[in-house]
RNA sequence: AGCGAGGUAGGGUAGCUAGGAGUACCCGCCGGGCUCAUAACCCGGAGACCGGUGGUUCAAAUCCACCCCUCGCUACCA
């Protein structure tokens, strides 16, 4: 029985388009690890999509004076469009405001509900009397009750840092509408009871725990030992999928819930009947990639949901955390909305580069400092000095002297040493360790820079010395045609690129490594990725 | 304030679970080599009181305690 395996990266919010963090932090090595998968043949499928609603994509609607599901459509169409042309290759990239997620959602709300793990909780919430609706406390405005000051929300005084009650502003007003017609009402929410199914939440991490992060195990456990309280997911709100419950017809299930949910509507979406194959199966791995703001909705409550569900659901069975990808200078995923997104970072430079920076400088195991010096150092020396111009130079010199070029076989020393590299490359991907991995390949290249300074095949071809020139360029060229395919996850235009020089035009697999060199010489030099300099450098900048 | 993660050469990291001479990687720097190649490549070298203090130990970057600094989560903004 073969392994089958769902991969997921956490569903971008699309009230903004995604950062440059919620790229490196999920949804790009859910990709690599995905990629991965299909080189080693191992069946699986690729899930992710747009999270659309909420609160704040509510109102970024009304301030766009288009309705919610316009706009959230919308934002969907063009991160999508983005996340394509960062060479993001998902099996489906769906979103969650659908039928087949509306209906995921009911079975499962349904589910718990029968079984009991359904409960009610009664809040004070504030209220706008001019806008005739609920308002989240953060948009409550007023003057802090501590300092006066008049930056207070109702969470947080901005003045004083200090945390508010939003009962506690003087003089409130509605950021919505601007007005002070705020009155605090009464109101019943639904919420999973998580200390009813805290017995199968605890078995689940304690059998999870050795595929899981030392961060996000720490949060986990003390998450669950401080005691787990009922968690709210319905909403006083209209966008959203209302509540299939009589005296709760006019309120929404809260975003997060249809958001973890969305996993499976998404699957459902994309094909119901492989949907319950993969769901369903008793041989499947759920993998689950995100970042560390993640954490409790993935390793407590989702498996809450689907354990009190018990609908046969698969439940993780490895989650990777990211920690953040920090600059000093750059706005990332810190500051919300006026960042660098992945849009605009494809203005300044191409898909391959941002991929390999960011996954060079994955932060697997902490957070990770990118400074622009950063980007320029490992798109023109690593990227381009060490891995283009190794594949430039073999394949140019091998080209112009293929009449010394004879036989194809690579030597005993360089072939283990390929085979050691790549056994490394894979324990890395199947431990997730997709940075490491990237470390391979460029271990690789240096491999075929150091052989070809040791060994000058210039000057064996000037000397007509076939059998020495083949004997150094066909090592030389295995290397190559093993980077080619260990860079394809990361890089997947320039990986296949290389491998066409070996006559590989479909997307690559190990076992192409076991085939027969196949160099085909090629007079044209190979420009796999191109340098960046001062355009892209002031491009930076301007993100500042 | 509570909880979590981190503080290792000028910059960025690995090493810490199962202690063994500060061990490694990339960039930068200094010196040399090469000229097939994307002014690229190769070799050698300098550079670290492993955040601080104390403890355990024959031995600590690694284990323990306390302290300092950074970041994140604790918000009805997934």
């Amino acid at each position: 029985m073969g392994r089958r395996i769902i991969v997921t990266s956490a569903l971008p919010y699309i009230n903004g388009m995604p950062h440059l963090g919620n790229l490196v932090g999920s949804i790009l090595p859910a990709d690599l690890y995905s990629r991965y998968l299909k080189m080693a043949g191992i069946e699986h499928i690729f899930i992710c999509g747009s999270d659309q609603h909420g609160t704040p994509i509510e109102l970024s609607a009304i301030r766009n004076n288009i309705g919610p599901e316009k706009f959230a459509d919308m934002m969907h169409a063009r991160t999508k469009r983005a996340l394509e042309e960062m060479e993001c290759d998902f099996t489906y990239y769906g979103k969650t405001h659908t039928e087949e997620n509306k209906k995921a959602v009911y079975k499962l709300f349904e589910a718990l509900d029968r079984n009991g793990y359904i409960c009610s909780e009664e809040a004070v919430q504030a209220y706008c009397n001019f806008d005739k609706r609920f308002v989240p406390d953060r948009m409550i405005e007023g003057r802090c009750p501590y300092c006066a000051g008049t930056h207070a929300r109702g969470d947080q005084c901005d003045d004083c840092g200090k945390l508010l009650d939003p009962q506690e502003i003087i003089n409130p007003k509605c950021s919505i509408c601007g007005k002070n017609e705020i009155e605090f009402r009464s109101t019943t929410n639904l919420a999973l009871d998580l200390p009813k199914l805290s017995d199968g939440i605890v078995g689940f991490v304690d059998r999870i725990k050795g595929n899981i992060s030392k961060n996000a195990l720490n949060k986990t456990t003390s998450f669950v030992e401080l005691g787990l309280k009922p968690r709210q997911i319905t909403r006083d709100l209209k966008w959203g999928f209302t509540v299939p419950k009589k005296g709760f017809e006019d309120k929404v299930f809260y975003v997060w819930f249809d958001a973890v949910i969305g996993y499976i509507g998404i699957t459902n979406e994309w094909s119901a009947k492989e949907s319950e194959a993969y769901w369903m199966g008793s041989d499947t791995e759920l993998v689950q990639f995100m970042g560390k703001d993640n954490i409790e909705f993935h390793t407590v409550i989702w498996p809450g949901i689907l354990i009190g569900a018990r609908q046969g659901y698969a439940l993780p069975a490895r989650i990777m955390v990211y920690e953040y990808l920090n600059s000093g200078k750059m706005k990332f995923s810190k500051s919300r909305g006026n960042g660098l997104n992945i849009e605009n970072a494809l203005e300044v430079m191409g898909a391959e580069q941002w991929r390999f920076v960011l996954s060079y400088l994955m932060p697997e195991t902490s957070d990770t400092e990118l400074s622009e010096d950063l980007i320029f150092e490992i798109v023109n020396k690593i990227m381009n000095d060490k891995i283009g111009n190794l594949i430039n130079r073999a394949i140019v010199i091998s080209s112009r002297n293929k009449t010394l070029l004879v036989g194809e076989s690579v030597s005993t020393e360089i072939g283990n040493k390929l085979r050691t590299v790549l056994d490394g490359y894979v324990r890395n991907f199947e431990n997730v360790k997709m940075r490491e991995s990237l470390r391979c390949v460029v271990e690789l290249a240096d491999l075929g820079n150091e052989i070809m300074s040791a060994k000058m095949p210039w000057e064996l071809a000037k000397c007509n010395d076939a059998e020495g020139f083949s004997a150094v360029m066909n090592d030389v060229l295995h290397i190559c045609k093993y980077v080619g395919v260990m860079l394809w996850p990361y890089a997947p235009k320039a990986g296949s690129m290389i491998l066409q020089n070996f006559g590989i035009k479909i997307e690559p697999q190990f076992g192409m490594l076991e085939d027969s060199l196949g160099f085909i010489p090629n007079n044209e030099p190979v420009q796999l990725f191109s340098k960046i300099g001062d355009k892209e450098r002031d491009a930076l900048m301007g993100f500042r």
